[in-house]
DNA sequence: TATATTTATCGAAGCGGTTCGATAAATAAA
DNA sequence: TTTATTTATCGAACCGCTTCGATAAATATA
């Protein structure tokens, strides 16, 4: 285990060079050589150390994974699951996942993720969103990067998005055609890129149907900025459900904020589905947990952390390519809480 | 930021070597070389590479979390607190946190974790479970270790574990003292010690209440090796809950499980906690979304990543130091679902 | 004042790899 | 057969840092 090169080379009967580019697997290697190099590797148990590569390349097949505070604690069950992916897909491709936290507020030069700034990893993904500033320090170093689940207008870079606009659609049609006419939505984190998406595909079909004989769509949505929670969607809910013509079907933007709308259709003694429906988006864990469990709209978290590193990898090796985004098609899960057919569950990592 | 250790020397009129005295915070140099060296470092933004040193110091300030295959799928909301927790005291401590799954089913020399062989992390933690033959290959490597809520009979490293037992006591004494008699006990992964010993949590209050009086606490308890699930849960309460006397309460081995004791309720038309009482474990975010809310014991995940760091990074610090048990305690969280006065909710990361 | 210590600084070696010529041997082309 | 290529291998330099031992200057001790 503590053996180097030079051991390997001594038993192998031949200099380092020759070892080191039997270990690469480059040319011009007689097949004998290569034989007793492999086999003094294996005999000494022999693993080139990563650091020395590291020093000598220039680069250590590492990504970093940064993730904003606030999501280590309450959107944590979504984008951890992005992680995992990415961790999967990056073991795959031989590289290691760094996980850092990017600080809110965010100060200057103070809260740069070290990581960057002693060129532990060579590239990264930053799912969810980012303090601004470390995106500009991030494209002024020249660090190749993937955004995952976030855009900034004049930010050009890597992307893997969620079709947020089609998803929110089809699960409005999908209440439209079980006949609902007034529905409401629900939202936080209502400046997030994603949730304006799911807004738009809300307001696009509301449109569509109803364009003429709706008085006001505006009455029917409830928007906060705050981050999207149980707390916001049943204060949203409550809010649209005592409206003196209140919506049938209520819309959130995220699961989250789903378990909400059910607390507080609980409240005022709305029976689910049959009083209320409710539709969510994300399909987190949770929502086969409630009663009746949720329709949602599935997100392909872990393919999403997979196309981010296939993403960021394939610039790594190709710097000059043009910049990418992958936008991840969603499914619509019919479950419980709004009736129609049941969706067959995902079984998929 | 492409700067080297000798570019900032000859800035500062000095050699790389003082750099490298004022950089490490080394005594025996002069007030006024160590200021113009670290202007230098200012003026450059001059930062050592992480490779450079890891290879010059034969250790990089990194920590490896080695998660089971498994639990990227399901036990994932609570270990991924404890990864999140680790990462958070990483980080203060300056040290690097990288992710890796163990493959399950486990082949020995092929699956080892490539950071381990390539000397990428100076030691690691190890969460939920672990294959033996991996654990093995860490003592023989003398790897520094810290297991999270896991242990093996013959295996000695540095632990961080959960108060299981008193944990699981104080939640069946707090069933009892709502005058429950007979209480169920549902669980999965029965084999792992930390459902091993909430089960022994279970059977010494119950002995020691009714020992004299229960007929049979065996016909209480459901026990299944496979991993602890809502199916699983559903699968135990039905089997108890169609007893000819069956119990007033259950205790589910986790919240996953008590989800599924909530469906089987449901199912047999009991309410929740008027017809049956549910207890959980684990506190993990869904327990606030069930209905009603799951009365459950706390776990502090994120402190337990936290303190496995600590106690790793004393070790790494120290190697001869004896080897170190934590047991982090719980808090009985007393919710909708089994009558008794409510806890306050926990604000706590 | 001479000597012993301590302080400040530096050069060079070393950590463990990769890679760039150089060299020698083998093969192909003339 | 001679020359030109290609193949196989090696030695040495280098990646960027730390550290050991040497040296010179400054300070303390006798």
């Amino acid at each position: 285990m503590n053996y180097t090169i030079r051991d390997v080379a001594q038993r192998a009967g031949v200099s380092q060079s020759t070892v080191s580019l039997v270990i690469n697997e480059r040319t011009h290697v007689s097949p004998d050589t290569r034989r007793r190099v492999l086999d003094a590797v294996e005999y000494l148990e022999y693993h080139p150390r990563h650091s020395a590569r590291h020093l000598a390349l220039a680069k250590g097949g590492s990504i970093g994974f940064v993730l904003t505070e606030q999501f280590f604690r309450v959107s944590e069950p979504f984008y951890t699951k992005i992680l995992l992916g990415a961790e999967f897909e990056a073991a795959k491709q031989g590289f290691y996942t760094l996980l850092s936290r990017a600080k809110e507020p965010f100060e200057y030069p103070k809260d740069i993720p070290r990581f960057l700034l002693d060129r532990s990893v060579d590239g990264l993904i930053v799912a969810g969103r980012a303090p601004k500033r470390l995106l500009k320090f991030i494209k002024e170093k020249n660090i190749p990067c993937v955004l995952v689940d976030f855009k900034l207008p004049s930010y050009s870079t890597n992307h893997v998005l969620i079709d947020n606009l089609n998803g929110s659609k089809e699960a409005m049609n999908h209440l439209i055609s079980l006949g609902h006419q007034r529905i409401g939505f629900v939202a936080g984190s209502s400046t997030h890129p994603s949730i304006l998406e799911r807004y738009e595909g809300y307001r696009q079909v509301m449109y569509e149907h109803y364009g003429d004989s709706i008085n006001d769509i505006d009455k029917l949505t409830y928007l906060n900025e705050e981050e999207a929670s149980p707390l916001i969607g049943r204060e949203g809910a409550l809010e649209l459900l005592r409206l003196p013509d209140p919506p049938t079907a209520i819309f959130a933007c995220n699961d989250a904020t789903a378990v909400g709308c059910y607390k507080a259709a609980k409240e005022l003694g709305l029976t689910v589905p049959d009083d209320l429906a409710i539709m969510g988006f994300d399909d987190v864990d949770a929502s086969t947990h409630l009663d009746p469990d949720l329709s949602t709209v599935h997100i392909y978290k872990a393919e999403m952390g997979k196309e981010a590193v296939r993403s960021l990898v394939d610039r790594l090796g190709n710097p000059d390519q043009p910049l990418k985004t992958k936008i991840i098609s969603t499914k619509l899960m019919i479950r419980g809480s709004c009736g129609g057919e049941r969706t067959p569950e995902i079984n998929y990592f």
